[in-house]
DNA sequence: GTTGGATTGCTTAGCGGTGAGGTACTTTTT
DNA sequence: AAAAAGTACCTCACCGCTAAGCAATCCAAC
């Protein structure tokens, strides 16, 4: 029972018996993981007319509940992407109508996020979908062990700082 | 005890009752820890004048052994990339120097790719800065916390089919 | 042999991200 | 009150990847 990283892991004792290449056990997956979960999600996205980036800035609006209202700055907070990046995602989103801008009353600077009623309406129908997939792609590890699996992961990520807000 | 995942999973229980949005738990965190840490190892590649995509062909090309000679194809399947992003890889390390292109004697549509002196000299010394930094990412997690946690990686990548070769 | 399906590597348009920088506004400092 | 520092969002040049398509070659079945 051997993946594609106990190969490479064996690779590396054989040319640089030197160094210690155990992280690559851990981080090698992770990225591998990430990369083969993304080309999964992307095809359900794609059956809506969706791409990972937009479901996200949805996703993000949806779940944050009446009145669906963010900035920019909280959703680049969420999405860990730069400023530069939402902008652009929002003008993606704001051309197909899915959300709205309009400027802040409080804040000269600052800019509001609408969910429109389409983009409401179309994030609830993708939903199901999508963690029909999710449920899917994880349906290799029982309960129990997809259990500790995000256990483990959210150590990893407290200890990197993400702590929630 | 609470990361960011677990505050979206707060959101969706009281937005969404009505939906298992428990595959988040994992899905979610590994998405997020992928970005965090190809930031955190995007400044060790950059200290050597590289950037994650250049260094996965060095590596592989690398660990790979005398006479580091691969095809654009095994590339291609070890980086789970297209075939249109090796080619750009190789022209960019092609264009450096740090490795060479030549036609395969056996097989008329196929290259060998080779690492030259310089490429095999740049890799072998950014790769300790690199595994120090993997290490340092990974320290909130004790020895054997990384073990379970790469052993649950490693599940999860066999039941999607990620065999080694 | 010939034919038809794989396979190999390259090309290119388009997409989404970064990073540096800019503008406008707010907050803090003095 | 004025100056300085910080914040919010946008702009734009550049970069790497995908996806679709192509030409060349291999190989397996007839």
């Amino acid at each position: 029972m051997a993946d594609h990283v106990d190969r490479v892991l064996e690779q590396w004792a054989r040319e640089r018996p030197d160094l210690d290449t155990s992280p690559m056990g851990v981080i090698g997956r992770l990225g591998r993981l990430s990369r083969l979960i993304d080309a999964e999600l992307r095809r359900t996205f794609a059956a809506h007319g969706l791409d990972h980036a937009s479901f996200d800035v949805l996703a993000t609006m949806r779940r944050s509940g009446p009145p669906y209202r963010l900035n920019p700055a909280e959703l680049m907070r969420s999405a860990m992407v730069t400023s530069g990046a939402i902008t652009q995602r929002l003008d993606r989103l704001e051309a197909r109508g899915l959300v709205a801008r309009s400027p802040s009353e409080t804040d000269g600077r600052g800019v509001h996020v609408t969910l429109t009623e389409e983009g409401r309406a179309l994030i609830d129908r993708v939903l199901p979908d999508h963690l029909a997939t999710e449920h899917r792609v994880l349906s290799g590890l029982t309960d129990n062990r997809q259990g500790e699996l995000a256990g483990l992961l959210r150590e990893l990520l407290e200890s990197l700082g993400d702590r929630g807000h």
